[in-house]
DNA sequence: GTCTATAGGACGATAGAC
DNA sequence: GTCTATCGTCCTATAGAC
């Protein structure tokens, strides 16, 4: 249960309940999107699972599209975090230029942080196929993910001393690699130890 | 234009105006499910496509359900017979083991095929996501396709010899590569060239 | 902040005429 | 084989009461 509080001591960064329910329907509305999609999701299951109506729904997010958005945009920021915490650094380290972890590390941390959480993964497996077409409501938000993802490992090449001409390749395949073993993961759960195979797959890839 | 031709020649294997226009129907509902997936895919799309009504459609396909299973049937059957084509082998020998070919032939005819027809790539990696939740009217289809692939690569890294207790592994770290390096072309396709960059992510793996 | 009510369409599917 | 007409349902979104 989320505490109480009242209106006056409250600072920007302190969670009311208007806020939660508000993550509540964040909540719902990732694991809905993760198993059928944006185009296949209702405002209407979103309400089921939070209890209350459609326009509660609405009242919230302010509309269907926005409502992708947010869950996006809440995710983006606990998963930036989980990720530098995995590596032992600062949020802001996830940018910095050059990187303070290489690329055998981000993998490891990008991985583990990943294989704690199938809903996540499979919420953005979902999207990420979804968003190919330039219409939909998140093809922008794919579009420049991949960019900064591409900026993280190329960072994290270049701090590993991977050579400067080399570098977009390898970032690449990294993330390639690391996303396609996912996808077989996330198919068959029970037959793929998500961790374990790509600790050898690495081997293979970094020898 | 499709040759016409009257019932008391046609053989099973002649295609008819009927077929032509199921086909017609087919080949709309393939580029529509690539750009909006089966959640996000209407009836009324795919008959304005064909210039007939969605009564016309449905009387071709069925039900939109039954649209998606012939959809998919249709793509399988073209792309073995490229496949097998591209390897210069007969279709059966896609079933036989040993593989009449070795993993990194199987690769390149693969990685040739995709990107030649990246609209059917599409096709795949859009419902291939929709598909992982368990009431998609396609999940079944892909986990058998996921299968067949296994059996496939894994045959073909007998044929390479690799040894028998890592087939499984290699098979599964081989998909997973050009997959994922697949996604990475999908969503940049211009800043992606398919064929090279797989040439050299190949010279990595099969070191 | 949550509700009821409803607008205003779009949806998949069927029946039956031609 | 394609049409028109229609059914019943589902959809997002808004207006306004409480």
């Amino acid at each position: 249960m989320t505490g109480r509080q009242t209106g006056a001591s409250a600072g920007r960064r302190i969670r009311l309940d208007r806020e939660s329910r508000r993550d509540q329907i964040l909540a719902a509305a990732t694991g809905l999107i993760a198993r059928r999609g944006f185009w296949g999701l209702t405002v209407r299951e979103v309400a089921l699972e939070c209890a209350i109506t459609e326009a509660g729904v609405l009242h919230h997010v302010g509309s269907k599209d926005r409502l992708l958005t947010a869950v996006l945009e809440y995710r983006d920021r606990l998963d930036r975090h989980a990720l530098a915490s995995r590596l032992g650094v600062d949020v802001a380290a996830l940018e910095a230029d050059p990187a303070p972890f290489g690329l055998r590390e981000l993998c490891v941390a990008t991985v583990e942080r990943n294989a704690a959480q199938p809903e996540i993964v499979q919420l953005y497996a979902v999207l990420q196929g979804e968003a190919l077409a330039a219409e939909h409501p998140a093809h922008d938000y794919f579009v420049r993910r991949e960019r900064i993802a591409m900026s993280l490992f190329e960072r994290a090449a270049a701090a590993s001393g991977v050579d400067a001409a080399l570098r977009e390749t390898t970032a690449r395949e990294t993330m390639a690699a690391m996303d396609g073993l996912q996808l077989r993961w996330l198919t068959d759960r029970d037959a793929v130890d998500f961790v374990r195979e790509w600790e050898r797959f690495a081997d293979r890839l970094f020898a």
